[in-house]
RNA sequence: CGGGACGUAGCGCAGUCCGGUAGCGCACCUGAAUGGGGUUCAGGGGGUCGCGGGUUCAAAUCCCGCCGUCCCGACCA
């Protein structure tokens, strides 16, 4: 990492630029072991911000939380086909223990679809034991060749929702509900655009009947799958002999669902917002929002100010216009930093608002705000100042989620357009390209072969273009489908 | 695992070719002044030069071996 005061500009090196956003904002910190990331307060203060978020909107749609654990019988990951064969590479497995050889080797999970559709087989009979909804918060362990900070790392943290249903239209409703979340999640809170739809046979999850996604687009132009939601169908019930009685007293398989988001999100955050300054948190994932910056001279002035600055935070925090959801204010009383530093040093992490406030402002009754996302500065009187405080901090929040759709769509090609045409783009400066797809995976192997670029998304009819794409791009034939090319993370 | 580069103070680096007292910038500590967009001055602390062996009166520097990191490739919800 550079110590120079002036980050790498996302221009000059986009990819730089994201890791010295991470590190110098305290996001995170590498880890002795390769491929590990420490979460520094910073990081995980938003990853908290996210969970409670996320896990409210779980609660509300019946789901509970678990645990299970972090271990899991090596053969466990056997029992069905394809999903050995997607994570068999990628797992770490403990072979002693105690100081001695274990029996049976174990592994660290990598998802956790196998040990817990074993439980659920023993604790489901009937019909009336269905649904089970439920979540665990936990950490997870895939042994990646490259790794990058918060976006691909040796272990990370998310959530994993794991449901069981008696009908394979209700574990459908349910992959979809929870898409649905997901999307109203990054959207409302993240302030993050993302597309979303069904992923291709190849892109799907190990195991899994279909896989939806949410697409984000990041400040290069490259895609970030950001969510997923899989209908499993009756695969790992067949592996686990999950199985009930039916109304009509037959046995059948359950069907489930499985679903997650992690810690990734983070990046793309940082990839979405930030600028050259640093990170840009929108508000509402922001685990402070507005920083007071005091400003004095003399002595007097310095216990004036502050006097007032803790004053101002109280009054903030102690507003109930927001309900419970109280404004999140901190005072930068460091002396021996000058305010110009503090500016910088808040910009860069962050901080949604900035409150300057000085003998100036107090005798004027006022102090200076700055946005972070526009670096807009404004006056805004003392009296009333928590409700004006939150109705920048409201704007903020939507204009960044409307500057960042707007990025996307002035970064979006839309058929009909060449191969040729794609190449140019996906070698130059990106973007996601929607066109017609003959539906075979020989054509999108060659073009992730030729170009990089995957299809991200069969996206969803919200997504699709006004004009159903007619032929497939690269061979001429008739479209099966419009799909989403783009590099991604 | 293949190709390339690099390991010297917390961070970023110079010194290595041509062996001879281990340096610079930032950060950190103390004091004073300063304080509305990255202050200044003065003083100070901090290093088994990645590890092991060899050559030499003498090794950060030369030789051999190992370890680690980064980039490109292979790999990758």
């Amino acid at each position: 990492m550079s110590t120079d005061k002036k980050l790498t500009t996302r221009a000059g090196d986009f990819s730089a630029w994201y890791n010295e956003v991470v590190l110098r904002a305290e996001l995170a910190d590498y880890s002795p072991v390769r491929g590990c990331m420490v979460i520094r307060p910073n990081g995980y203060g938003i990853w908290e911000r996210m969970q409670r978020a996320l896990d409210d909107m779980f609660k509300a749609t019946g789901h509970r939380n678990a645990y299970f654990p972090l271990f899991i019988p090596e053969s466990f990951l056997h029992k069905e086909a394809e999903h050995v064969e997607g994570f068999a590479p990628e797992a770490a497995v403990v072979t002693h223990g105690g100081g001695r050889k274990l029996e049976e080797p174990l592994v660290v999970r990598p998802t956790s679809e196998t040990i817990i559709y074993s439980m659920y087989a023993k604790w489901v009979q009937s019909y009336r034991d269905l649904p089970i909804l439920i979540n665990q918060w936990a950490n997870v362990v895939r042994w990646e060749m490259r790794t990058r900070l918060f976006l691909r790392t040796l272990e990370f943290l998310w959530q994993e929702g794991h449901t069981a249903h008696a009908t394979h239209d209700e574990a459908e409703a349910e992959t979809r509900l929870i898409l649905g979340v997901y999307r109203e999640f990054m959207e409302q809170w993240m302030a993050m655009p993302v597309l979303t739809g069904l992923k291709t046979q190849s892109e799907k999850f190990a195991g899994a009947l279909r896989t939806y996604a949410c697409e984000a687009m990041m400040q290069d132009n490259k895609a970030l799958q950001a969510g997923t939601s899989h209908n499993l169908g009756q695969n790992f019930a067949r592996a686990f002999e999950l199985k009930f009685q039916s109304e009509s007293g037959d046995q059948e398989y359950a069907w489930n669902t499985s679903w997650g988001v992690s810690t990734r999100m983070i990046g793309g955050l940082v990839m979405t917002h930030g600028d050259d300054n640093g990170l840009v948190t929108p508000p509402r994932l922001a685990p402070v929002e507005v920083v007071v910056v005091p400003i004095w001279k003399s002595d007097e002035e310095r216990t004036r100010v502050l006097d007032a600055a803790h004053q101002l935070r109280k009054d903030l925090t102690a507003w109930t216009g927001r309900g419970d959801d109280r404004l999140r204010v901190h005072v930068d009383g460091r002396e021996g930093v000058k305010p110009g530093a503090k500016y910088y040093e808040w910009e860069l992490q962050g901080i949604p608002l900035r409150l300057e406030l000085g003998p100036r402002d107090l005798d004027n009754g006022a102090c200076m705000s700055a946005r972070r996302d526009t670096r807009a500065k404004t006056s805004l009187p003392l009296t009333g100042l928590a409700g004006a405080v939150a109705g920048l901090l409201s704007s903020m929040q939507a204009d960044l989620l409307q500057a960042a759709r707007n990025r996307r769509e002035a970064n979006s090609v839309r058929d009909p357009i060449t191969y040729a045409r794609f190449r140019e783009i996906m070698d130059g400066e990106g973007a996601f390209v929607y066109a017609g797809w003959n539906g075979d995976p020989a054509i999108e192997a060659r073009v992730k072969e030729e170009t990089k670029a995957t299809v991200r998304l069969i996206p969803d009819p919200e997504f699709r273009s006004p004009e159903a794409p007619r032929t497939c791009m690269v061979t001429g034939e008739p479209a099966v489908h419009e799909v989403v090319w783009a590099k991604a993370y």
